[in-house]
DNA sequence: CGTTATGTTCCTAG
DNA sequence: ACTAGGAACATAAC
């Protein structure tokens, strides 16, 4: 789930429950997910207000009024949940932080690659983590002037946070897609229309999740994501979703680019040509 | 039982 | 210094 749609879900969901009441205490399940010493933690977070949520790439921030702040980051199945009683609570919570008024707020992660984290300021984390700019905020020079230099396949360019943070694996390939840019195309290869088509893909793609709530059975029928294997199993006994949006009869191919699964229109976006 | 998985990071080798 | 490929992490779901 979270890449910066869903991240940006949980930002909105995080703003509208925990701002402006103090955390009373900090429930740790499992330490695995805590990339700080738990009593560290707890120090720096019990009787404190979180006057702010930010978010970066697919970082979520919740900020003191000193400028420190948590960081979650979910890793490949991380979520955010709230509950009121110790039945209640969500199946794989991690941690929860509880609010002065009885609300608890989950940290939820089957797979426990997420983590949790303080930081000092955004500004600090950002270099630690050598974040390049959110997807949301970068502009078409930014982000062409960086690409076009580079010789290496795009998706894993796209996947890179360095370069842009917040896109994942799914949304790269509806990307692409809807930029009819074929994912192992050299970036240094891309003319500048195809910049700008791919700027505007990755600025529309998100948009919309993000307006969805980065639910994905929701998004337009002319969208990828529709071809990926999870949503056949969402919505068994269609067929018609393998199948490109705008090739009815091309059936959506899947190879892996950069050790990730990627599906793509073998019409739509083009093999690279090897002399290129 | 085998396969696959939304992310990040580290290691190796060219 | 850059690039490609692979493995590791931990676990669920099919």
């Amino acid at each position: 789930m979270p890449e910066l749609p869903e991240v940006e879900t949980y930002r909105r969901f995080l703003d509208e429950v925990i701002l402006h009441q103090p955390i009373s205490a900090v429930e740790v399940f499992d330490r695995h997910v805590l990339a700080v010493d738990e009593d560290a933690l707890r120090r720096r977070l019990v009787g404190q207000i979180v006057v702010a949520t930010r978010r970066l790439g697919k970082n979520c921030f919740l900020e003191f009024a000193d400028g420190s702040a948590l960081v979650l980051h979910f890793g490949m199945t991380g979520d955010v949940g709230a509950y009121r009683h110790d039945y209640d609570v969500p199946r794989f919570t991690r941690v929860a932080f509880h609010l002065a008024d009885g609300l608890r707020v989950a940290f939820i992660d089957p797979r426990k690659f997420g983590r949790i984290r303080l930081t000092d300021s955004l500004e600090q984390y950002q270099k630690d983590k050598k974040l390049g700019p959110d997807a949301l905020g970068i502009s078409l020079e930014e982000l062409s002037q960086v690409l076009r230099k580079k010789k290496t396949l795009i998706k894993p360019l796209l996947l890179d946070q360095s370069i842009t943070a917040g896109l994942g694996n799914w949304i790269v390939d509806e990307v692409l897609y809807q930029a009819k840019i074929h994912p192992e195309r050299r970036a240094n290869t891309l003319t500048d229309a195809e910049f700008s088509s791919l700027y505007a893909a990755i600025q529309s793609v998100l948009k919309t999740a993000i307006t969805q709530e980065a639910t994905y059975r929701q998004f337009p029928a002319n969208f990828l994501i529709h071809a990926r294997e999870w949503d056949e199993s969402a919505t068994p006994g269609t067929d018609q979703h393998r199948f490109c949006p705008r090739h009815q009869k091309e059936e959506i191919a899947k190879k892996y680019v950069g050790g990730r699964a990627t599906y793509y229109c073998q019409i739509c976006q083009p093999e690279p040509s090897e002399s290129i």
